[in-house]
DNA sequence: GTGGTCTAGACCACG
DNA sequence: GTGGTCTAGACCACT
């Protein structure tokens, strides 16, 4: 369970394990039915408050990312493609929303956007 | 001096303040020496708080968008654009090449995220 | 011995178990004086700690549907059955009293309700 | 802002406000743009940990029945009708699981419920 | 051991 | 003043 916390992210700490959870997820690292680790181990190896990771499963469980039961753990619940998907869309949307915030700041055209998008996702190797 | 506030954003009201100002200002509306309104006026015709309108001028002087003088009022400040410009573009180079590795690794098309972005554009407010 | 533990349920696997023994008594598939297995090999066959069953015996004996004599094992007591049917569905009738008070505020059509009910009752492991 | 908590309840503070704060909502007592009372000065009048209302009013957001803005407050959000008669129905639900829990503990069958619901149905005022 | 709830108290960003 | 986040420490129910 490698999970990095940055401090100089703006991001909260539980989302920022959260966001980290959900791509061992997306990614078939964590498949369905594995056990993530107990609340209290996970906050111990990170060296935050247990809360926080609480508060991160809580929000994985809500998402329907993961199922947690009172004495047994908490496990990967069972994906739905769909659900991937627009946690994906969500992510680039985030992207995306930085982008226009910048270029509305500094002048920049939409389509001198659009144009980069393009060149970049034809240079990309994918 | 029109600027639009929006409540339902999530970003505060100094900033949304700030980026239509700095808007302003780097397409030309706003020249270099050409007077801000002062403090009071700006707060009391968008109606919010004139410790918002506050934070709002801090940050353009700390970005070095205007210049304040006691008594006198506050200035647009002398603008290096073809830097800032450059700065700006690299950043959301970088924001892009995220949106596309996530693109590829999800089987998101080019196109949905064209229309995303034209889409997020039109809704966001300066 | 047929009980099934759904652990997708939210209700403990304790009261899962002996709701589904309360049943099997009320149906007269238990009777008075038969002896119930061994929390060891009910534990086994469930593949659950011996604990949770520990755990539901002691609630079954407290409800007064078993009685435990230790070293001869657990046995269906006496039942008095038209009087906790009464009772049951004294409370069934308050709920349902409920139910109609909310659709009725809210429009919504009796049908709805009925087939909600049964999509429920069958959904509902034991 | 009249709420009742009940420590006999099973259900979690925070829940059991939220609830009321959401009946409120659906029967037009709070409208849309009504400012819900701070934080910390509901707490204290609920004589419960700040926190508590927090989780309250995070579970509302959530849901969409309110907004939170920093240094502004908590807003009824605009209303979704269709919202509410989810939110209904999700009461319903939770009742009838309660009838269909007691009914399968004491072999009542499903068609004693279905004739006892009509029958209340017809006998209440509505 | 597990997760769920509640508490008290702190600091931050925002208005 | 507001809400948002993080902390530490407690008690509970369940396995």
């Amino acid at each position: 369970m490698e999970i990095i916390i940055s401090s100089k992210s703006k991001k909260p700490i539980y989302e920022q394990i959260a966001s980290q959870i959900k791509q061992m997820i997306m990614a078939g690292q964590l498949q369905e039915g594995d056990s993530l680790p107990a609340m209290r181990s996970l906050a111990k190896s990170l060296r935050v408050s247990v809360i926080t990771v609480q508060r991160t499963y809580e929000d994985l469980q809500r998402e329907g990312f993961v199922d947690s039961a009172v004495g047994r753990g908490t496990f990967v619940a069972k994906q739905d493609k769909s659900l991937i998907r627009n946690e994906h869309l969500a992510m680039i949307e985030g992207h995306l929303s930085e982008v226009i915030h910048i270029a509305k700041n500094s002048g920049i055209e939409l389509e001198e956007i659009t144009k980069l998008l393009h060149k970049l996702f034809e240079e990309t190797g994918g």
